[in-house]
RNA sequence: GCGCCCGUAGCUCAGUGGAUUAGAGCACUGGCCUCCGAAGCCAGGGGUCGCAGGUUCGAAUCCUGCCGGGCGCGCCA
């Protein structure tokens, strides 16, 4: 249960109260009403603005409307104190055993503490993520979009959700006919001739594979044969071959989609022609010649007419073409189809991952997004910004043609699927990364993932100390929410119950703004609560954990270490992380 | 030139309408292991929240302008 909620709506209640009293008028809206942790804990463990927001309309001063609902506040028996602060902030603290009763809630909750159905009245959303080309193994700058998209997906989901993970496959575009001819030279490689791959194509070596593969399968068949014959399979070919490498090095990061859409498809089946004829029919497309771009004129320039469309209504800098002079359309158009596709298949949201080099191209989708649902589907593109590959503070030298390049496989046989998963949600999407192979890889305070695992061992050692003293004793998290927690009477003991307790509503939050980092920051602040209480048994024996001859008190306390292993592990698992319970 | 993102401690970053004293890690200084895992903890110094205006009872947070950095800018996907 999120307390916040909870203490928001006694709020409410109270204010409604007021309002059938007299002593505030009727018709308030309370949508502004908030309630915050104080920034200082001191100020107490929640505080509302209510009065403030409501002064104006209510005609009333702050302060005459915080006392009357302080005043009926601190009526409530788990309520220790509620007290008017600074211009009208109401400050209420809550007694011990309100937070017993949250220390219960999670432990009863156990593997679903946090979930919730906050989101289930929100309409299904699509998460796209990945979609990284057909065209090669992926790299370590894929794998943030990939780890990012699995994770705020799962954060969905446990915040209930209907979501739909879903890769695109951009199969349709003159890249993957790249692809083709630089498999086709691979091919006569394979076959004994001697090749020379010329710029513009793909020199990488893994593209033999792909060519042994076609004289497996076609023998020497086209060996001479001319493009038209041969670049239509070998295309299908390739692309299948990559995309099945694609999914191999998903699987190594553990994130899974539940949709693969092909662009090929869509075009096929002339979804492209259909939405833009519904653009067209809505009059948003149209013949025109667009201005140059101002100050920096390219050489060669020249004015064009093209198919547009008129992006600009719809917030949008210029209208932006559809179709290429040869009348085949653009990728912005097989893209439009694709949205209408997905708004089509009934999502409300969609959130589409990308690399931040693809920022400019935002706004016309969400321009699209908003011609094509009439403003009713939403849009939330969430750029990954680029991974900077270290090795002890110095960049990683990475270059696509010398061949050097630092493949995701690479990254992950070396750290591990769950260093990975974790430092790729250490920052914001939108703030770059560094990616330090012996940073990640340390074990001390400075790499969060061993800092947050550690934490979780150190609990489950605890946990197995116990059993050996309390032999027959049940430990399980449902057991120990029925033991004495009144107990736990230390401020350290209560300021982890706290943290812990504010868990479903930073899960919830993080979910609303789509941002899983804050995940990751919430189980730090867990982990790093937990080992200052630990720490603190060193120096006061009476605060260690396990307290000879008094069972209560040490089941009390296993109780607390049993829901901070819980919440740790709830944490890293929406993250896509195996909580150890040892470490080695 | 235009658009988007970013600018918070020496460094790397959280915090995006809430208040006295703006947080964390690293680095620096000092302390804590016969003791549940020291792979950890505690204490201390360190900030005009890029600059200037504005809105507000209240601004690191919202708006405008400027400065600095990154990305992008007509048939590349």
């Amino acid at each position: 249960m999120n307390y916040f909620n909870l203490l928001l709506t006694r709020i409410k209640t109270e204010m409604e109260d007021l309002q059938a009293a007299g002593t505030l008028p009727l018709g308030l809206d309370f949508g502004p009403v908030g309630l915050d942790p104080p920034k200082d804990p001191r100020h107490g463990d929640v505080s509302t603005n209510a009065a403030m927001v409501l002064a104006k309309a209510a005609g009333k001063s702050p302060r005459d409307i915080a006392s009357a609902l302080v005043a009926r506040l601190k009526a409530y028996p788990d309520t220790e104190a509620a007290e008017v602060a600074g211009p009208g902030f109401i400050n209420l603290r809550l007694k011990a055993p309100f937070w017993y009763e949250r220390l219960g809630e999670a432990l009863l909750a156990g593997d679903a503490y946090g979930r919730s159905q906050f989101g289930a009245s929100k309409g299904a959303i699509n998460v796209e993520f990945v979609s990284a080309n057909p065209t090669g193994p992926m790299h370590v700058g894929h794998a943030r979009g990939a780890v990012f998209g699995d994770a705020l997906a799962t954060l969905l989901e446990f915040t209930g959700h209907d979501v739909k993970r879903e890769y695109y496959i951009n199969d349709a575009g003159a890249q993957v006919e790249v692809l083709a001819r630089s498999a086709y030279l691979r091919y006569r490689e394979a076959l004994g001739d001697k090749i020379e791959i010329p710029s513009g194509l793909y020199p990488g070596e893994y593209l033999k594979d792909v060519g042994e593969g076609l004289v497996e399968l076609y023998k020497s068949r086209f060996h001479n044969a001319p493009e038209s014959e041969w670049l239509e399979p070998f295309r299908e070919f390739a692309v299948a071959e990559m995309m099945g490498e694609i999914r191999d090095d998903l699987e190594l990061l553990g994130v899974r989609h539940d949709v693969f859409t092909s662009e090929r498809a869509l075009v096929k089946q002339g979804k492209v022609d259909a939405a833009l004829g519904d653009l067209k029919a809505k009059g948003l497309i149209y013949e025109g010649v667009l201005e140059p771009p101002k100050g920096k004129e390219p050489e060669d320039w020249e004015p064009r007419q093209q198919t547009l469309f008129r992006s600009t209504q719809f917030g949008d800098d210029i209208d932006r073409p559809v179709q290429k002079s040869d009348g085949s359309w653009t990728y912005f158009a097989t893209d439009i189809a694709y949205h209408a596709d997905k708004i089509r298949r009934g999502f409300g949201t969609l959130v589409d991952v990308w690399g931040a080099d693809h920022g400019g191209y935002v706004k016309r989708m969400q321009a699209a997004v908003k011609a094509q649902s009439d403003g009713k589907v939403a849009l939330d593109v969430k750029l990954c910004q680029l991974v900077k590959l270290m090795e002890r503070g110095e960049p990683v030298k990475m270059s696509k043609r010398a061949g050097t390049f630092v493949t995701l496989k690479d990254v992950v046989d070396r750290v591990g699927r769950d260093v990975v998963r974790f430092i790729m949600l250490t920052r914001r999407n939108d703030a770059q990364l560094d990616f330090d192979y012996a940073l990640v890889t340390e074990e001390s305070r400075e790499n969060p993932v061993f800092y947050v695992q550690y934490a979780h061992a150190r609990c489950h050692s605890v946990l197995r100390n116990a059993a050996k003293e309390m032999p027959g004793v049940d430990l399980s998290a449902a057991a120990l929410a029925k033991v004495e927690l009144p107990r736990l009477t230390h401020p350290d003991e209560l300021a982890l119950i706290k943290v812990l307790a504010s868990w479903p509503r930073s899960v919830e939050s993080a979910a609303e703004a789509h941002e899983p980092h804050r995940v990751a920051f919430w189980l730090r602040d867990l982990a790093a609560t937990f080992h200052a209480l630990w720490n603190r048994g060193k120096e006061e024996e009476a605060l260690r954990f396990l307290v000879d001859g008094d069972p209560s008190l040490t089941l009390a306390r296993m109780a607390l270490v049993r829901g901070c292993a819980l919440g740790l592990a709830v944490g890293l698992r929406i993250m896509g992380v195996t909580p150890v319970e040892e470490l080695r």
